[in-house]
DNA sequence: CGAATTCAATCAGTCGTTTGATCTTGTGAT
DNA sequence: ATCACAAGATCAAACGACTGATTGAATTCG
């Protein structure tokens, strides 16, 4: 009943728990009595053991992966013994989905960055864009949380599937109300939906392919200016798009 | 010395090797005097099997990734022996080269396509957006090639490296070189350089998020209609922002 | 026959997880 | 202030399951 380790690997771990009762509730029934709902005295050092373990489990997850990373590694990189993983996050799912949602808080993206009644269309979509490329200028901590993010995106573990209902969806809404809003549609249809995906896709594209432009075209994402210039350069192309679809809906109309 | 599995996964594992020599390419000194170099009696039902071995490989892998498929998955779903796979392939690292490089004749992307010196820039615009997309309509065959292709992407094992080599930087360049004729440019820079990376996110940008597409606005991708629509968006969308860059290098000069 | 192919069985290694002992710290009684 | 006790935290060691790989015999066909 145990053994579906392949399959049922990234499901069931508790998601809504504070940081101190993950510990207890993610242990089925091991140490007993030992611990009941809330109750946190905690020593001193414990938090930090348990936080380094997260860092280094982000750091290691979104370098490697999931799979190819073992709970042996990251015990390793970050110093600790291998049980304290079961004993802090039950066991290496627990960890993992600790790493993808505990950080995230400093590095998502913010709907209110874009989608404002009075910005105009270049304002929201400078904004949009920003909420995307600004992380790739911010620290490693911020960059690994995003290219965990993305990993997802092609790898989907089950996080995912919250992320797209609770992240993705909204924003993708927010996003598609703003070029509503401007190109004065009153139902969002098919072509809308993927001019929205097209824009969104401009800045997404970099987080995949970004070993690949430093393959090919290296300097060309090195230092805050190249994602400045390449920010820009998106800005306009958004625009340039949503003026195309203006176009078309004109002709259509004719 | 053996143990570093995880590191040296897919390295060493010979590429440029005939159909029936790989069997014994990749095999060190084990069976000895076996086989030499180019020996192929072979019998009849033989490449059925390497072929069903390389087919259900390419469905699996392209479905769970490299590191989730386990070579008794790949032979229980083969319906072929467990040590088939070290006799065709040598190891498993063979039989995924295998089922990456093999199949993809089908379903390669043709430069010639869209570098035609007498195309128009719509022209080659069209063919380099289909040389994407088309395949998204084709069979499920040519869909794990391009599944394990995206795949390597964001989860490079090695051979990436060499597909960036020889298929990313040939297609890039060939494009870079569309749009500086186009635009009257003597020599790429940056920008040029950004809006290649720009029409190819469009089209590129559609695999990565696939089932995002799919959980947000289904019905965006089903038939083979769909992605044509899709496709006529992306070539306009890929004229206007090459029409942006040409508009601001004219004002660039003034 | 003899080579090509298939098969069951087994190897050593890594994986995630659990255990029980040990060390450390905070608390309350004396 | 000192002690004992309990809970928090850490540790080495081991478990069973699964992995990739290999062997040598059995089978199948040219």
């Amino acid at each position: 009943m145990r053994g579906n380790s392949n399959s049922d690997l990234l499901f069931g771990a508790s998601t809504a728990e504070a940081t101190s009762a993950v510990r207890s509730a993610a242990i089925p029934a091991t140490t007993g009595a030992a611990v009941a709902s809330g109750q946190r005295p905690q020593r001193a050092g414990s938090i930090e053991a348990r936080q380094c373990l997260l860092l280094t489990a982000l750091r290691l997850f979104s370098e490697k992966g999931f799979a190819k990373t073992s709970i042996r590694n990251i015990a390793e990189a970050a110093g600790v013994n291998l049980a304290s993983i079961s004993y802090y996050f039950g066991d290496k799912a627990g960890l993992y989905t600790a790493a993808f949602t505990e950080p995230m808080g400093n590095c998502r993206q913010d709907i209110a960055l874009y989608d404002q009644p009075h910005f105009s269309l270049r304002q929201s979509l400078q904004g949009f864009i920003a909420s995307f490329l600004e992380p790739m200028k911010e620290g490693e901590r911020v960059q690994q949380c995003m290219r965990l993010h993305f990993r997802e995106m092609l790898e989907p573990t089950g996080i995912w599937a919250d992320e797209i209902e609770y992240g993705i969806k909204p924003a993708h809404a927010a996003l598609v109300a703003v070029l509503r809003r401007h190109l004065g549609i009153e139902q969002a249809d098919d072509d809308l939906h993927r001019l929205a995906f097209g824009i969104a896709g401009l800045a997404v594209h970099l987080y995949m392919t970004r070993d690949l432009v430093q393959a090919i075209r290296p300097g060309l994402l090195d230092g805050p200016r190249s994602i400045d210039s390449w920010a820009a350069q998106m800005v306009d192309q958004a625009e340039a798009m949503v003026a195309l679809e203006a176009a078309r809906r004109k002709d259509l109309k004719a």
